[in-house]
Formats: C-alpha cells, structure tokens, sequence
DNA sequence: GCAAGGTTTGAATAGTGCCG
DNA sequence: CGGCACTATTCAAACCTTGC
C-alpha cells in the first residue's frame, strides 16, 4: 500500500521543491520519490569516476543519506539533482584520493559486466538483426565512453546522456560555461576516434531495476 | 526576426618533457 | 638549470539551431 502511494507519487507531476518541502515537514517516507527520480542519472555519473560496483553503490547510498541529513540546508531556487551529483562527485573524488590512484581502462575492463550506462530504446519493433546491430553499437559506444579521460567523460554523460544543460554541468563541475563547451566537443571528437579503434567485445554498465531497488531500500532504512 | 542555448574554432596560456 | 618544442587547457567570440 506504501510502495503503491510512492509510485503513484512518483508518476504525478511534483516537483522536487514540493517534495522537499514535504519532507522537512515529517514525510520522510517521500524522499524514495527523490531517490528514485535521481537514481539513473546519479548512477552515470559516479560511474563516469569509479568503476567498482560497490564503491559505485557505496558512494550512492552514502550520498543520499548526506544529501538528507542536510535537506534542510537546501536552497530551493536551484536543482536538487544538480545539488545532489555535486555531492556525489565530491565523495566519489574522496574515494579516488583514498584509494590514491585513478583506474586505468585495462585494469576497468575485467570488472566491468553489466552496468549499463546508455540504455536502448524500446527495441520490439527491430527485427533481430536489428537488434544485434543496436546492441554492437552500444557496446562499442560504451565502451569507448569508458576509455574517456574522466574529465571528458563526465562532461559527456551529463550532456549526451542525461541531457543536462551546460549550464547545470558548469555549475555542478565548477567549470566556466566554455570549458564546459570545449570538454564537450572533444570529448565527442574523441569517441569519434576511438570507435574506430574498438574491437574487443566486453559487456559494460547495466544499472538494472534490482539495482535501483536495492540502493532505494538501503537508503530508506538508513535515514 | 529575435533570443536563448548549443557548437565550433582560433588564440593565449600553462604544463611537460627533452636536450645541452 | 635554462631554453625550446610540443601538447593540453582555457577563454572568447563567431556561427548555428531551435522555439516562440
């Protein structure tokens, strides 16, 4: 009955403020609504900087949890996803400087199986082999994705991926507007390079919907 | 047609590695 | 260490696209 309020919620059109503001005033339960909401996203992001599933799943639930107990320092003129990958991004650098090294994509790749970063589209319509071309290119594109500098793949998630305007990536990376641009459109000429280069066929990035749930439930039981 | 947002490009500057 | 060449990064501005 619960879970049913949450997701019909989560389907109306509320905003994030809305749910906050709820929140703040003892609806603590509708802070699912927000972590479900951010959970895709949020998840291409920490996995443009770190590429073990647990410390990706680690530094989400730690993120949400932070992001709740400071709810209340929240200004709402500006955008709680943007405020919430800013967290992210500083916990998973956190780790990075714990771990003192940075991965390089050899050593990725083993570890890498089914976190997906890009999704396909609703594909029933391809015949298959179609199908199979879709999911080559993907793999590829994945792939070379994760060969990005991580500078160059944030910037590119953000924008190809998740959409997000340049201003919001300029303001959650703490880059001046143009270098926003610029780490964009190299980042694409980039990829445009390496996709001729890739060959090797290694399955990536699925962020699957018991993944979602998992994290969503730990989160909940922990604020 | 205009404004806003996005893309591309050129120039300036900073960083890095090599050589004497 | 200093000078030089090369590469990467950043910024500014021109150009393009899209929605109204």
């Amino acid at each position: 009955m619960e879970a049913l309020h949450i997701n019909s919620l989560n389907h109306q059109i509320i905003t994030d403020a809305e749910i906050i503001r709820r929140i703040l005033s003892g609806e603590k339960e509708l802070f699912e609504i927000l972590v479900r909401r951010n959970n895709q996203k949020l998840f291409r992001v920490v996995r443009s900087y770190l590429k073990d599933e647990a410390d990706i799943a680690d530094i989400m639930q730690n993120s949400y949890i932070k992001v709740f107990t400071k709810l209340y320092q929240f200004k709402l003129e500006s955008s709680f996803s943007t405020w919430l990958i800013r967290i992210a991004i500083n916990e998973a650098l956190a780790r990075l400087m714990e771990k003192g090294k940075v991965y390089h994509i050899n050593e990725q790749s083993e570890r890498l199986n089914k976190n997906s970063i890009l999704e396909i589209p609703d594909n029933r319509q391809m015949n298959p082999q179609q199908k199979m071309i879709h999911k080559e290119a993907k793999l590829l594109l994945e792939n070379a994705i994760d060969q990005l500098d991580t500078k160059y793949r944030v910037v590119y998630m953000m924008r190809e991926v998740e959409d997000m305007s340049l201003q919001d990536i300029a303001t959650t990376l703490d880059l001046s507007l143009a270098n926003v641009k610029v780490r964009l459109h190299r980042s694409k000429a980039m990829l445009k390079n390496k996709l001729f280069e890739i060959s090797s066929d290694k399955d990536i990035f699925e962020f699957g919907n018991s993944k979602c749930d998992r994290i969503t439930e730990y989160v909940m039981q922990n604020i």
